[in-house]
DNA sequence: CATTCCAGTAAACAGGTGTTCGCCGACCTT
DNA sequence: AAGGTCGGCGAACACCTGTTTACTGGAATG
């Protein structure tokens, strides 16, 4: 362990991340069960058979694109709604993350909406344990205020649910809109007014 | 003309039902985009070649199932938002059919919201004007009231995005949760209380 | 009744597929 | 400097793919 460079790992590392890459690219116009293994490989520029020294299968190829899309929108949304108060600050920040968001990451945002309902189970459990876990941030950031006026838990959840699936749809929109920045707007317009009227809706429930 | 019996259309259609049966079959577990020619005619029981006398290709093929899996949805929303009158009501009279809707027809629910972003674009983009169209019956059945209440179209139409969207997706839980009745029970329950706080956001919507 | 029509067939074409095998050779260890 | 580790390679395996072709036989036509 004297000499060691880590030059290995490096490279291996490198193979990885072009196989995802190239997964990414060819997934933009197709789904994750028609994606071939010699497809995948042959973009990449390796011998079928150097895959399996990577993943098992493309399920298994597919969780680690789930991970890499998913995981770090967890601490970007507690670190959100954490920091600010009040709905409309609160909204307009998250909007302004996720347009960026999709901005950036276009392709792995495809995917997540392509694969969510998709053929691969291992994949659409993936998806739905993720967003699970994002539902549940979302609903620990409400609790500390709905709980004390009398919400029981389940109500949390349900109004969470609502915030995380328009947050999801809008992510969808942007990215479908690609390039056109006036389509985006719009999109984040309806989306802010959307969640704006959620709000209303979860400041008026109790009378209910 | 004269002793034409309509036999060879009535042999056509139950053919072409039959690929339309088999797809359905057999995208439980796959998605268009990877459903073979061969695959789909072998499960059928005719020749390859057979399927072109039907659908130009798989994409074709996938249209037709959008249009039968969402054509009739629209006429329903229509009446039921017609004959009831008031959020409650409307609210559970969907609920109830969006429910029975999906026990009958699981696979072509399944269908839709695999493909709704899934890898063929036309069909896609079919599902995309088919839910379009849901949504203008929403906003038609709303206008009345919200219009000469100071409602812009545009805010009508964001409303019944969220309405047709909540919908949607309460109809895939319904499919993911299979027989599961008491899981179904519980999916209605926290839709039907969305669905009443996006109203009570609506009702509130004018002051903000 | 002869004729046209046309859904369905079988066969062949030219590819493509996932997976396994033994092997090489550069990195890492001792 | 010797030997082990392991990512990548090339070839072979058995099989499946979409599409075209010329054809058959029963229904529709006049």
């Amino acid at each position: 362990m004297s000499h060691t460079c880590g030059i290995r790992e490096a490279r291996k590392r490198k193979s990885r991340r072009a196989l995802l890459d190239a997964a990414l690219g060819l997934l933009e116009d197709q789904s994750l069960s028609s994606l071939g293994l010699r497809e995948l490989t042959r973009v990449v520029g390796m011998a079928p058979a150097a895959f399996y020294r990577h993943f098992r299968d493309m399920a298994d190829l597919g969780v680690a694109l789930v991970e890499e899309s998913l995981g770090s929108l967890q601490g970007m949304i507690r670190a959100i709604l954490a920091e600010r108060d009040g709905d409309e600050e609160r909204i307009d920040a998250v909007m302004e993350a996720v347009a960026e968001h999709v901005r950036r990451h276009p392709t792995h945002i495809r995917f997540i909406a392509r694969e969510r309902h998709g053929g691969v189970r291992p994949v659409r459990e993936a998806i739905g344990a993720e967003l699970g876990l994002l539902v549940d941030e979302v609903a620990a950031a409400f609790a500390p205020r709905l709980t004390p006026a009398g919400w029981p838990p389940e109500d949390v959840r349900m109004l969470a649910e609502l915030y995380v699936d328009r947050m999801v749809t809008t992510a969808t929109a942007f990215m479908e809109a690609q390039e056109d920045e006036r389509e985006r707007e719009r999109i984040a317009d309806t989306a802010r007014k959307q969640l704006l009227l959620i709000s209303l809706g979860r400041r008026h429930w109790r009378d209910a």
